[in-house]
DNA sequence: ACAAACCATAACCGTATGGTTATGGTTCAT
DNA sequence: ATGAACCATAACCATACGGTTATGGTTTGT
C-alpha cells in the first residue's frame, strides 16, 4: 500500500526530490517550471514526481499539455505517527499533532 | 557534517535499519541481540548501526568483547525541524516541539 | 495543417547500497 | 594457554537507483 511510512521515508531520502517537495510546499507548479533550478533533466524530474506520488506527498492535475503538481503535506502525517511510536520524549506533544492531521484528511 | 537532516532520512529509509533503531528505543542492546530477529547477519547489523551512527541516531559504549547501542531519539530533532518548515499545516505546534528539543540535547 | 511546447516513458549507464561469507582482533572462560 | 564468543572490516555480488539521451503522444499556437 503507497502512502505508507516506507514510501515516504524513502521519498524524502533523497535531497533532488526532498527540494521539489519543498517548492512546491510554496505553491502549485507544472513540471516545466520544475525542472528549472532543479538541477537535473526533465525526465528525472517526471520520475521524481511519480516517487513523491506513490508516497501520495504530491497530487498532479493535468491542465492541456501541462501538468500541475501541488503537495500534500498531510502526507506526511505516517513520519509523525512513527514519530510519536518511536521517539518517546516528545509523544504527549505529538499525539495532539496526530489528531490534528485526522481532522485534516477530512 | 553528520547528524544532518539529510542523514537522518536516509538512515530511516531502510526498513531493516529503521526495525533496529525500533527495537533501540526500548532499550540498551548488543549487536548480538539485536543481530537476532533483525533476519540479517551480524555484519550487516553492524553496518546499519554505522549508518543509524553517523546519523547519530545511536550511541554505542563497548564493555569488554560486546558493544552496546542505544537509541539517540533526539536526532529526529532535525526532521521535526524539516517538517517545521515544509509541512506548514501544523507550524505552531512543530515550533513548540522545536524548543523542548533544544532543552533536551542539554 | 504544421511545428513547437509539454510531459511521460523507454533504453541505457555507472555507482551506491543491501546483502553475503571470510577473516582477524579483543576479550572471556576454562 | 587455548578455544570460543563477540564484533568490525574486507572482499565480493546482485540489484536498486539517480542520472542521461532519445522518442512518442497530446495539446497549443499560427
Amino acid at each position: 500500500m503507497p502512502g505508507s511510512a516506507n514510501h515516504v521515508f524513502k521519498a524524502l531520502a533523497d535531497p533532488t526530490r526532498r527540494a521539489i517537495f519543498e517548492r512546491l510546499t510554496r505553491g502549485e507548479l507544472t513540471v516545466h517550471a520544475l525542472t528549472e533550478r532543479s538541477g537535473v533533466s526533465q525526465p528525472m524530474v517526471s520520475k521524481h514526481l511519480s516517487a513523491l506520488k506513490r508516497a501520495r506527498l504530491v497530487r498532479n492535475r493535468r491542465k492541456g499539455r501541462e501538468t500541475h503538481y501541488q503537495a500534500r503535506p498531510e502526507a506526511l502525517a505516517p513520519l509523525v505517527e512513527w514519530m510519536s511510536d518511536y521517539g518517546a520524549f516528545w509523544q504527549n506533544r505529538l499525539d495532539k499533532l496526530g489528531e490534528l492531521l485526522e481532522r485534516m484528511e477530512k
